[in-house]
DNA sequence: GCATTTGTGCCACTTAGGTGGCACACTTGT
DNA sequence: ACAAGTGTGCCACCTAAGTGGCACAAATGC
């Protein structure tokens, strides 16, 4: 990773993103695709750009599960800053960014003492909770089809005119694998399938959302 | 549920099981088998004894999967505390027990001033982040029988000379099948193959333990 | 005390989804 | 400009795990 100026004053992006106060010691880092160098048993990360995943890999079969897809707003090791405890996460930049590091005791001093970082930490971890729990009840109860199809909708972005899949959509198909618990060659017939339907388009490391209101309506309860 | 005295002083069993500080207004409630009528948009659950599955259905399949299996000391619902929203869960209690009701708002308030609350509350809360992520990882890598094994390695009580599964070793087959995303008779197999292999001895409503050393040796990594 | 419900065990059958392999297009680096 | 790597699509095959059914024992309720 690459160092910056240390001890800068707290960036205006950083406070836009986190709404933060000032937080003293602070470094601003560049990271490249394919780093994984975090030291998450000392410090906080506040992802400014890029995209992070923190995934874990069954040795056996070699096959992995992204348990966090991280962007610009997000925080880690959120469980780490709450319990001292250490992850056996793998960390790994798929799309080169900026974060923040932050010692994890300063953050700690901020959660406990300030109420507007509490303010705006809280829900935070309540989400990544409940992501957890979406994340294991989709596993459980829906087919390989089905998880892509809430995977898409959950990452929808549709605040734009023309509905957009976010961060996801330039994901590859061995990435999206990797979110929904299964291998790349079954998701690329849940994909084939949906191009069938007219709901998305695909095309190298590019997927489009073509009709929203039909996907979610393929949605089960 | 049957109500007692309401605004009793803090009881002792709440503050030996949570360390928390005297709460004003609480209800200690007797919960039996089969109820559900918890209050979490209003209400933040200490469990003092029995046992309480939170778990979501697939109305499609009729599926379930339980998320957390509560029992003394543990407290819901988190996600509700933290960010305020509603959960689509569904609370039942397995076995009867008390559990302390406390509006949220009273917690919330410790939560963001009372140091002792806080190091009592954040690692919980970090924990069961860890136990959601788990879930989802066994799911996803691991098959039914290793789960299972999981499962059992999770819950062994080993304190005692002679080690036990704790509270889940006299679940029923379906609820085993619940808590590891799978079916009874998918989970019978596992459980034969155990017992065959003497790791476990099983009878009606009862899963005995016979050899840690072994069930541990069975653990994939 | 008997009927009903619940828990367990085991069979045969079906299927979602994972595996191996292979072709080909697009991108990237030297 | 070419080689090497990456991403995609599709075939046929195999296996874990889910389904349906059935028998029986223990617990529970009237």
């Amino acid at each position: 990773m690459k160092e910056t100026i240390e001890n800068q004053p707290i960036l205006k992006q950083l406070n836009e993103v986190t709404h933060v106060p000032v937080i003293k010691r602070q470094k601003r880092l560049f990271v490249d695709k394919g780093e994984s160098g975090f030291d998450t048993e000392r410090f906080f990360y506040f992802v400014l750009s890029g995209k992070i995943k923190i995934s874990q890999i069954n040795f056996e079969t070699s096959k992995e599960q992204i348990l966090y897809l991280l962007s610009s707003g997000d925080m880690f090791d959120v469980a780490a800053l709450l319990d001292g405890k250490s992850s056996d996460y793998l960390i790994e930049v798929i799309e080169p960014g900026e974060v923040v590091e932050v010692p994890i005791a300063d953050v700690r001093e901020l959660l406990s003492k300030e109420p507007s970082f509490q303010r705006f930490f809280f829900p935070y971890i309540a989400k990544q909770l409940r992501n957890m729990e979406e994340l294991a009840i989709d596993l459980s109860l829906y087919d390989v089809y089905q998880r892509i199809i809430r995977l898409f909708a959950k990452y929808v972005n549709d605040n734009a005119k023309q509905p957009k899949l976010g961060i996801i959509e330039n994901l590859s198909h061995e990435e999206l694998a990797s979110m929904v618990g299964s291998v790349r060659k079954v998701v690329n017939r849940a994909l084939q399938k949906l191009k069938k339907d007219g709901i998305i388009d695909v095309s190298r490391k590019q997927i489009k959302l073509l009709d929203l209101q039909k996907l979610l309506q393929k949605i089960e309860y």
